[in-house]
DNA sequence: CGCAAGATTATT
DNA sequence: ATAATCTTGCGA
């Protein structure tokens, strides 16, 4: 069974650390999420959302548990899932994936293996089989680290990046 | 409407 | 260190 909607509404750093050792579900493909980073509101200069809601931003302010697409730098997508109840903008970008002996590293590498664009923009992971979160292996909190964001400016005070 | 910056990656 | 490549959001 899928992670319900309940998981998402949590805090979007409580969420990026759990979703570490889940698997992710995508058409045919599986794997399990290594690396993940939260992004909030107002209090995070970092965040997509942090200059309140904007057409591109908006979504984040929305349902928990759907999916959040981008484009970045013109060339790679970026996977995040919507976190937090609604009006409480927060997301949590997919960052790192073991299918199989294949490791993943990185948003854009991630999302051109799997062939995930924009389509895939604000669908409903809580809903369907083929594209949602599934329990995996359970990773000890201990084995969890926690680092600052990569590529970005500010808000790398917050160690808000999770990753095996 | 123009423009700079960007949650990246592969290559030099 | 930098090119590739294009959308977004801000300022004018």
């Amino acid at each position: 069974m899928f992670l319900k909607k309940s998981f998402f509404a949590q805090n979007a750093v409580e969420v990026a650390k759990a979703l570490i050792g889940k698997t992710l579900v995508f058409g045919d493909f599986q794997g399990i999420i290594t690396e993940t980073e939260a992004y909030r509101g107002s209090d995070d200069p970092a965040s997509h959302a942090y200059r309140g809601p904007t057409p591109r931003s908006q979504i984040m302010f929305g349902e928990p548990g759907f999916s959040y697409v981008y484009l970045i730098y013109g060339m790679y997508h970026c996977l995040n899932i919507v976190t937090e109840p609604v009006g409480s903008p927060s997301a949590v970008l997919i960052r790192g994936l073991q299918i199989g002996s294949l490791l993943l590293d990185g948003p854009g590498k991630l999302c051109r293996h799997l062939n995930l664009n924009l389509s895939h923009h604000q669908k409903d992971l809580t809903k369907a089989p083929s594209f949602c979160v599934v329990d995996g292996i359970n990773v000890k909190p201990k084995h969890i680290l926690a680092t600052s964001r990569i590529g970005i400016k500010q808000g790398l005070d917050k160690l808000w990046r999770f990753k095996c």
